[in-house]
DNA sequence: GGGACTATATATAAGAA
DNA sequence: TTTCTTATATATAGTCC
C-alpha cells in the first residue's frame, strides 16, 4: 500500500519505524472504529509502542471490554482455563496498592 | 474500498453487516498482527460480533496485555483515575468464583 | 513526532456460487 | 458464513518539510 511493497518483519532502521508506527497505529484505530460502527461490534485495542507508549480504542469503554472478555473466556467452562483467568485476574488485584 | 463508497454507520441489512463484519473483522486481525511485527509493538485486540462472538488477537498473549495496561493506566498517577481502576479490578475479582 | 504529497499496494463493496 | 471475482476506494511507503 504504498511506492513500494514491503515484506511484513520488523522493520530495522529506528527512525521509519517510528514513522511507519504513527501511519499504521492511526489507520488501525480508525478500522477498529468503522467496524464497531459498521457491524455493531464490540471492540477493544490495546497498542504499546516499541517505546511503551500507549494507544488504544474501545468502542464502549476498555473496563467493559476487558470484564466481557474475561466472562467469555470463563464460560467455555474448560475449568483449566478458568482457573487460570482467575489465577492472573488475582493477581493483578494484588498488586501494591500504594498512590 | 469497493465497488461503492460507503458513509460509516450502522449497516441496516442483518446479512449485509455479517458480511461486512466478516470480511473486515478479518482485515483488522491482520493489520493488528502486520503492526505488531513491523513496528515491534505489542497488541492486543478484543471484537464481539452483534451475535456475541468473541474474536481476538494478541501479538504476545491476550493476559500480558490486558496486565501491562492495567499498569500504565495505573501509573498516570492521576488519583481519580488510578481508583477508578481499582475499582472495577476488584470488581472483577468479586465476581462468583463458583466454576 | 506529525503533516503534505503522490504512486502503488491493498482492502473491500458488490454480487454470485 | 467463508470463498471467489472484479472494480474501486483507501491505506500507506517513500520522501520532503
Amino acid at each position: 500500500m504504498g511506492r513500494g511493497k514491503i515484506v511484513i518483519r520488523r522493520i530495522d532502521n529506528s527512525t521509519s519505524r517510528q514513522v511507519t508506527f504513527s501511519k499504521r497505529r492511526n489507520g488501525l484505530l480508525k478500522k477498529a472504529k468503522e467496524l464497531s460502527i459498521l457491524c455493531d461490534a464490540e471492540v477493544g485495542l490495546v497498542v504499546f509502542s516499541s517505546t511503551g507508549r500507549l494507544y488504544e480504542f474501545s468502542s464502549t469503554n476498555m473496563k467493559a471490554v476487558i470484564d466481557r472478555y474475561t466472562n467469555a473466556k470463563e464460560e467455555p467452562g474448560a475449568a483449566n482455563s478458568t482457573s487460570e483467568i482467575k489465577v492472573w485476574q488475582r493477581k493483578i488485584y494484588l498488586l501494591p496498592m500504594t498512590p
